[in-house]
RNA sequence: GCGGACAUGGUCUAGUGGUUAUGACAGCAGGUUCCCAACCUGCUAACCCGGGUUCAACUCCCGGUGUUCGCACCA
């Protein structure tokens, strides 16, 4: 942490200036729920552009976009409903509340496998005590899922469900459609921004912990016997890594991401890629770079659905914040989905660079013997020979169906027959890479980096030296006096650069100049036009960069064009 | 969720059981000023919500909500 004032001078700047609020204040506010006002939606809006232009850039990612209304099955499959789901105990002695599973670590090897009575059996059969006040005088457990419930639907019939609390189960129910879109071939990404919901206990520390959140998640489908992988060399400077304490390479590494990966710190070639990109991303978007470390899980913090996973945090006000997560999830969720819904859709085609003949014998079914004998069993023997491994050498034979009872098959019921066949290939569950990116935290570390209060020539003062692919305007307009023709002219520069796609200027006519520059230096403006007297005369403009505050004079004509090309950096 | 502290214009704050509830900054209108929060005049704008005590509550008490600190929690 640093020092407490600046926290509370950029918490205030960004309520004033409109950037982030509390939400619902007139009512009291509700803790855990914020606003983005007019600069803070905007500099959002951007950093998400930014997000998903540096992922889909890549040409094998592509974005979709699913409910945040999730049926509960989805999120019993993926394990959120049973894992998500804590059950807390709480002291009649002392009131104190506390995670169940932690009471009983020592007393019973999975505690998180259990029931909330199996806790109860448990706590009482082994003498817990409070670890606050010693007394063993316990409630029962009660389950506290992080989740929102809810019903689609009205009345009775309504159909359980929660707001979802991660977006990726979107990728995942719609793995069949990506993967017919690719082509039928792997690797291949979704990714999806929008709302998670969780309802935490007690959600502090401002836009870090909230219970309804931004998220931009990414899922990449690999082949795990052939994960992709990428070239690290593009990026040469070292970064800060703590790999697990409990792994092969314990303790912090100021590595580049390709010698990370050669040496073994990171397992996975594919998730070093992630690593990599997404410091890439952060670094674009603004991050100070050396304000960025990642840090892999131990096996006991780790995600039920993960296998390997490093955070990226980021140094800021609140000390070092978790702001990406990068998990190899495996083939968990989408097996997972194939055994819960019952489909077979979820899966990836592994071709054989040259078919294999595979030769077996089989017993084909003899229908018109099977069926009159059978009856309404013979579809079932008819499936149960075309199971059979091993053809027995001698008949007739013992056959056992599906439902636990067994069959007499003689000679007249089958044909023995040698089938040949070419094999070309296999199917298999493709396992996943996740980067999943909490968009608020990085806002939060976005702003608090650039918050510059260094202070002009003695004075204070503040700049957000926000970079420029994310300020809430591109340019800010300024008539040096709001009159005498200089106010029709800065208008009509404003209306000319609104109308190019994707800038916004922003015009500002009252008071003295040295305030409006002030006031667009501090929600972080990187340029502004400032039409005076001689633009009166001769269609000039000066344009001043934030950053310095240099001016210089040019064409009205030429400003825009540079503005309008980026390249207003050029004319310095 | 527990315990403590706190809650006054947009922001930061002063203060009182009873008169018109401070001040600064920001904002608005006008004046002035030929480029970096200047100055002058005027203006807008607040006691978190609900109960209780009291002749009278922004002030005291209780509850709620929020903020914050510690404990717990953070998949």
């Amino acid at each position: 942490m640093t020092d407490q004032g600046r926290l509370d001078r950029l918490t205030s700047m960004m309520r004033r200036r409109g950037i982030v609020l509390p939400s619902f204040e007139i009512y009291g506010g509700v803790s855990g729920l914020i606003d983005y006002g007019p600069v803070g939606a905007r500099i959002k809006r951007r950093v998400v552009e930014s997000w998903v232009d540096h992922w889909t850039s890549q040409g094998d990612v592509v974005e979709i976009d699913s409910p945040s209304i999730t049926p509960k099955e989805v999120l019993v499959a993926s394990g959120h409903v049973g894992e998500f789901n804590d059950h807390m105990s709480e002291c009649r002695s002392c009131e104190g509340v506390f995670r169940s599973d932690h009471l009983i670590d020592e007393k019973h090897p999975n505690p998180d496998s259990l029931s909330g009575s199996e806790i109860d059996e448990v706590i009482s059969g082994n003498d817990v005590t409070c670890p606050n006040c010693g007394e063993n005088d316990w409630s029962p457990a009660r389950p506290m899922n992080l989740m929102f419930p809810t019903t689609i639907g009205a009345m009775r019939s309504g159909r359980e469900a929660y707001m979802r609390p991660e977006t990726a189960q979107g990728m995942f129910m719609l793995y069949p459609s990506l993967f017919r879109h690719f082509k039928q071939k792997l690797p291949f990404g979704a990714l999806q921004t929008g709302r998670g919901y969780r309802n935490e206990i007690s959600p502090r520390q401002g836009m870090i912990r909230l219970r309804e959140f931004n998220m931009a998640e990414l899922e990449y489908f690999i082949d795990p016997e052939d994960p992709p992988v990428g070239d690290l060399s593009r990026w040469g400077s070292p970064v800060e890594l703590l790999s697990d304490p409990e792994g092969e390479h314990p303790g912090i590494h100021n590595i580049t991401f390709s010698d990370a990966l050669n040496s073994g710190i990171v397992r996975h070639p594919t998730v070093a890629w992630f690593l990599a990109r997404t410091w890439e991303f952060l670094v674009n978007v603004g991050i100070d770079s050396t304000k960025i470390r990642f840090r892999q899980h131990t096996g006991t913090e780790m995600a039920h659905y993960a296998s390997d996973c490093w955070d990226c945090e980021i140094f800021g006000e609140y000390g070092w914040v978790e702001c990406v997560g990068i998990a190899n999830r495996t083939c968990h969720d989408l097996e997972s989905h194939e055994e819960h819904s019952g489909t077979n859709l979820l899966r990836g085609w592994r071709q054989y660079p040259d078919p294999v003949l595979v030769k077996r014998d089989v017993l084909s079914p003899n229908g018109s013997v099977i069926g009159p004998i059978f009856k309404s069993k013979s579809s079932a023997v008819s499936e149960a020979l075309s199971q059979l491994e091993g053809i027995p050498d001698e008949m007739p034979f013992e056959l056992g169906l599906e439902d636990g009872t067994s069959v007499q098959i003689t000679s007249e019921m089958v044909n023995r027959r040698n089938e040949e066949v070419n094999v070309h290939g296999e199917w298999f569950t493709p396992h996943v890479v996740e980067p999943a990116f909490g968009i608020d935290r990085i806002i939060w570390h976005i702003i608090d980096h650039a918050f510059d209060e260094s202070g002009k020539e003695g004075e204070e003062y503040t700049i957000l030296s926000l970079d420029e692919s994310v300020t809430p305007y591109d340019i800010s307009i300024l008539p040096l006096f709001d009159k005498d023709g200089m106010d029709q002219i800065a208008r009509s520069i404003a209306s000319e650069i609104n109308s190019i796609p994707g800038i916004r200027a922003d015009l500002d006519t009252s008071r003295s100049i040295g305030r409006r520059y002030a006031r667009a230096d501090e929600i972080g403006v990187p340029w502004a036009i400032t039409v005076d007297h001689s633009s009166l005369e001769d269609n000039t403009v000066t344009i001043r960069r934030r950053d310095d505050q240099m001016q210089i004079r040019v064409p009205i004509d030429v400003a825009i064009d540079s503005l309008r090309m980026g390249t207003l950096n050029g004319l310095f």
